[in-house]
DNA sequence: AAACCGTGGCG
DNA sequence: TCGCCAAGGTT
C-alpha cells in the first residue's frame, strides 16, 4: 500500500513533470549517462551536451572504444571532467567484465569509478526500477524542511533516509525520487518556496512554523583566492604548441597553452619565459599581447594573459615531446581546452589568427 | 574529515 | 558586482 505521501507526491509529479530526453528511457546507459552529467549540473545546462553524446556514442560499448581525448571534446564547457574520465573507466569494466550489460546488482554498480550512493540509487531505480531512495542537493533541502531540520544538513541523511524509505513508492520508485528532486527545484525553492503549490504542504513542519527558507541549515564556504597567470602561443612554421595536463587533478586530461603562475612581484613576460622554459625546455621572445581573460574554478579565481611568442633558437628536432603537439589554427577543434583557456581562444578567432605577424 | 573538483545563472 | 549554488564523488 503505498503512503499517503508518495501518492500526493506522484499525483503532483504525473500532471506537472517536464519532457526531458532521458524520461521513459528504457536504456540504463542513459539513464546511468544522464544522472553522472546531472552532477552538481543543472538540467538546462545537460540537455544539449546529453543529446549530442548520445547520437556520438549510442552504446556503453561505443564509449568504451573511445579515445579518453574525444570523450573529453564531447564534456567540454560540462565541467567536473573526472565525471568524464570515470565514467570511461566504467564502460570500459562493463564492456570487459558484464557482457556489456549494466549490472542491476547493487554493490556492483557502486563500486565502479565515479559511481556513488546517489548515482547508484537512482540508476537502480529508474531503470531497474528496484526500492533505493536517493538524496541530492534537493531532497537534502526537501526534508529539511518537512522535518524542520536545524542542525548542518550534511548530518541528517541518517534521519532522512529512514524517513523516506518509509515514504518511498515501492511501486514506482523511480518517479517517486525524480518527484522529490523535482519538488526540490522548482517548488521547494532554495530562496522563495512556492508553498502554494506544494502537494504534501501539509507534511511539512517548516512551513507550519511559518518560515520554511530558513531550512536547510548550511556552513558558509571560505573565500577563493585570486591568481595572475601567464601563457603563450608558441609560433613556429604556421603551428603553435598545445599541452595536455595529467590525468588527475584540476582539468585532467584537458588541452592549454603552456604557462603557469606570476610569483610576488614578478613581471609577466618574465614569468612567462621563465615556466615555459620549465615547461617545455623551450626558449621563448614574448610578442604581441593578444589578451586577457578571468575566470572563477570552484577553489580559485584566476587572471589569465595571453601573449604571442617565438621561438629564440629554432627547434632541433621536430618539436615531439611527450604532453606537446604542434597543431595548426584549424586543428584547435579537435582538442577539448576549457575553462581560461576556451575564452582565450574566441578572442585568438576574432583576431584572424594573424596578428603575431 | 575536510579539500578538491567546473561552469553558468541568479539575486 | 559578487558570493552562492546546482540530479555528487574521490581522496
Amino acid at each position: 500500500m503505498p503512503s499517503r505521501f508518495s501518492s500526493l507526491l506522484l499525483q503532483w509529479y504525473d500532471k506537472a513533470r517536464r519532457d526531458l530526453p532521458w524520461r521513459g528511457e528504457e536504456d540504463p546507459y542513459k539513464i546511468w549517462l544522464s544522472e553522472v552529467m546531472l552532477q552538481q549540473t543543472q538540467v538546462e545546462t545537460v540537455i544539449p551536451y546529453y543529446i549530442k553524446w548520445v547520437e556520438r556514442f549510442p552504446s556503453i560499448e561505443s564509449v568504451a572504444l573511445a579515445t579518453q581525448d574525444e570523450l573529453l571534446k564531447f564534456w567540454e564547457g560540462l565541467g567536473y571532467y573526472s565525471r568524464c574520465r570515470n565514467f570511461h573507466k566504467a564502460c570500459k569494466i562493463v564492456a570487459s567484465k558484464h557482457g556489456g550489460k549494466v549490472p542491476a546488482e547493487w554493490e556492483t554498480f557502486l563500486s565502479f569509478p565515479g559511481v556513488g550512493e546517489y548515482t547508484a540509487a537512482a540508476v537502480l531505480s529508474i531503470a531497474f526500477h528496484q526500492p533505493y531512495s536517493v538524496i541530492d542537493g534537493n531532497v537534502k533541502r526537501v526534508m529539511a524542511r518537512l522535518l524542520a531540520f536545524s542542525e548542518i544538513v550534511e548530518k541528517g541523511t541518517a534521519l532522512f533516509e529512514e524517513k523516506l524509505d518509509k515514504w518511498l513508492n515501492q511501486d514506482r520508485p523511480g518517479d517517486f525520487n525524480q518527484a522529490m528532486m523535482e519538488l526540490g527545484s522548482q517548488i521547494c525553492r532554495r530562496n522563495e518556496p512556492r508553498c502554494f503549490e506544494c502537494p504534501v504542504e501539509s507534511f511539512c513542519k517548516a512551513k507550519a512554523e511559518g518560515n520554511p527558507a530558513v531550512y536547510p541549515n548550511i556552513p558558509k564556504k571560505k573565500e577563493r583566492p585570486h591568481k595572475t597567470i601567464v601563457a603563450g602561443i608558441i609560433w613556429n612554421d604556421g603551428k603553435f604548441l598545445i599541452q595536455k595536463r595529467p590525468d588527475a587533478g584540476l582539468l585532467g586530461g584537458l588541452w592549454e597553452f603552456p604557462g603557469g603562475k606570476v610569483e610576488n612581484g614578478e613581471a609577466l613576460d618574465n614569468t612567462l619565459v621563465r615556466e615555459i622554459r620549465e615547461e617545455t625546455g623551450l626558449i621563448v621572445e614574448p610578442g604581441n599581447k593578444v589578451g586577457a581573460v578571468d575566470h572563477a574554478y570552484t577553489h580559485f579565481s584566476i587572471t589569465l594573459h595571453l601573449y604571442h611568442c617565438k621561438l629564440s633558437k629554432p627547434l632541433k628536432d621536430n618539436g615531439a615531446f611527450d604532453k606537446h603537439r604542434w597543431i595548426q589554427p584549424e586543428e584547435r577543434s579537435q582538442f577539448a581546452f576549457p575553462g581560461a583557456n576556451h575564452k582565450l581562444f574566441q578572442i585568438l578567432e576574432s583576431q584572424t589568427w594573424t596578428d603575431h605577424e
